[in-house]
DNA sequence: AATGAATGAGAATTCATTCAT
DNA sequence: AATGAATGAATTCTCATTCAT
């Protein structure tokens, strides 16, 4: 009750031999991989083989396939939201905000990333925390680009995330090439501008696109 | 794409005795009501024991499994793109085409409908044709938004479409209540919309909003 | 709330085709078999094969191996019913008695029956009703035999049925060969009867013996 | 029966470190415990588990899972030879050979003993040595009883040994409690007693009863 | 000696699909 | 045409046992 976040089934177990941790992060990498190309319904079976370990060491990590899932949008979250805090470091912060939907997106569409996940197991998953984590990180983004103008005063966390989720999953469906995908964007984020800053030309790269 | 028409297992048969007709319907609605609710994971079993018949008579309509779901996208495509053409007709084509995107998003949400099957069975679905026909739906109501002025002249057909599968898709994902829906929605319209028509304000349905 | 009896999962579906009944009946005895000679782990597989039909089809007719176990179960409880009711016709009750229990160990031996299951999985068997079934059936022979003076007057249904079900039990041990048997059997019929009816001799069998 | 003594990997190896003594006993004491609450199909890992000892350590001292069984069952056997060796030289010896059944029985079920793994495991299990000197002891105590008196001069160890065995399975069936547990044993040790001894009436506790 | 990670052969169960009725 | 029983490959998960650390 006073402990408010980390469950108790959660992360990988702090002390682990050195061959254990290993064979976990290679189970992890496998998985994404395995999952992002043949969606979540593939088989652990594959995921081990992928691993190069057998079937019972999978299920030693990851007690049952949902926990491997879990797992991996653990770790994709963490490090959207590493790259969110490192964005946040540098220059002009609606720039990074931009930068960081686009790369995102980008990357689940190159990756055929476990995002999709979120549509068929997702409610079950309980990523609260680690969804809160990047939140924060998308918070802070969106509250300097607001600070500087470059973003509408109105605009709210909840929609840049949902624009975020949106966009990633639209972008594994058939027919998104990179080229589509930057159009597109291009205008959700002309939606995100206030009036001032609005390009309404074509959506070329300028100084605050893409 | 360059594949031009209809293959040989597709659509209905012409000839069918009437209550063959009626069983491939109640077989449509009901897989549209289980797959909604379960995802295309769902079994073949429950789609039959939903519409009443045997698992038999499913396979002896929709011979596999993937021409089930083929054929409910195809359903669900034609009705999408009854309705463009409906609200076509009438009015301010800008508000129609908004209320199109709006209320396709909102039945997506309810209904949770099949579109999350894109993410699953992927590019398999060969649906082409049904997919042209709703293009041609938007295009049409585009044109006449972007000759009215309400939609920036360089927005193309294929970025209104990936808007709304995306969005549709996102308002699948936990969390996206009415309210969400509402404010990104807002949020991709205004960024369709030409500079002078911006609202830049708290995206409350105005004339020009929802 | 008025049908007081028979649970709703319970026993084989009124109307079957004829093959499926007819697999059902081969899979029960299968079953029996396997499980009599190798106990409750044995593999559903293994009865599959024994019965001559797909493994699918075991699970068709008793979803979880649990069921299984709790048909045959049932099925032989009702066999012992049947074999109460039809001794008790005839003849000198307390011999009837006697034979039944007699006859119902000497079964459990031979086919190293079921009964062990009790052991392993009994409790969560829900088999109460027909352990009910076989209980009066006793409960009616026991009283006769009482009447008749036959038996002591202060046993009760619950101790002849424990020394049933223990007899059983005792007889799959190993070491218990019919001669045994007889002895052990013996000396728990000669606790039953009243002090005059006593052999108090070796437990050859006479009159009211076995 | 011919063959007469120990195998090759039976008993604890005579010279151990002392942890490596202390860990056999914790692992027999876990087994004990963990095999009688879920069975002989308990996991070696939940006995390892409970011991607190590594998987390893578990396997290192008993190669096998059936050599684990053993054990234990050896164990046992031994603790109720030495009860019978115990109870043998106070008193009456009827009232130590029915005493010793009662509370061996009372124990089973209390403890849910592994006698139950006779069932399972069955005859892999090798125990002849230590079963014989159990027969010994019960042995001498029914000689003792008969010589007294109380125990009819016909009734032999095996029969003893068998009604033993069958009392205690009985016992671990569902619906055993302690009173009907007595009841049966004195309707048992009723059939043992001569006719001269005998009660006859509701076995409640008197000075030949239970 | 002890540890605990890895192995991999099963086991139960599901489900798309076929086919006899 | 419809029925629904049977099929059997695939899947998730378990567990006794081995072996590197």
């Amino acid at each position: 009750m006073t402990t408010p976040s980390t469950p108790a089934t959660d992360g990988p177990p702090q002390r682990m031999r050195a061959d254990a941790r290993r064979n976990r992060a290679r189970i992890l990498a496998a998985a994404e991989e395995v999952f992002a190309e043949k969606g979540p319904s593939a088989s652990t079976e594959e995921v081990a083989a992928r691993a190069g370990v057998a079937i019972g060491t999978v299920f030693k990590h990851f007690p049952t396939k949902q926990d491997l899932l879990r797992a991996i949008m653990k770790d994709l979250l963490a490090r959207l939201t590493q790259e969110v805090d490192t964005l946040a470091g540098d220059g002009d912060p609606a720039t990074a905000l931009f930068d960081f939907v686009s790369g995102t997106v980008e990357q689940a569409a190159r990756k055929r990333t476990v995002v999709g996940l979120l549509a068929e197991s997702g409610a079950g998953l309980q990523l609260a925390d680690s969804v809160q984590l990047l939140r924060q990180g998308v918070e802070g983004l969106l509250a300097r680009s607001q600070r500087a103008g470059a973003v509408r005063e109105d605009v709210r966390p909840d929609e840049v995330l949902a624009l975020l989720t949106a966009a990633c999953q639209g972008a594994l469906s058939a027919g998104w090439d990179r080229d589509l995908q930057r159009r597109t964007l291009a205008i959700v984020f002309d939606g995100l501008r206030p009036p001032a800053w609005r390009t309404g030309a074509d959506p070329a790269p300028g100084p605050r696109d893409l």
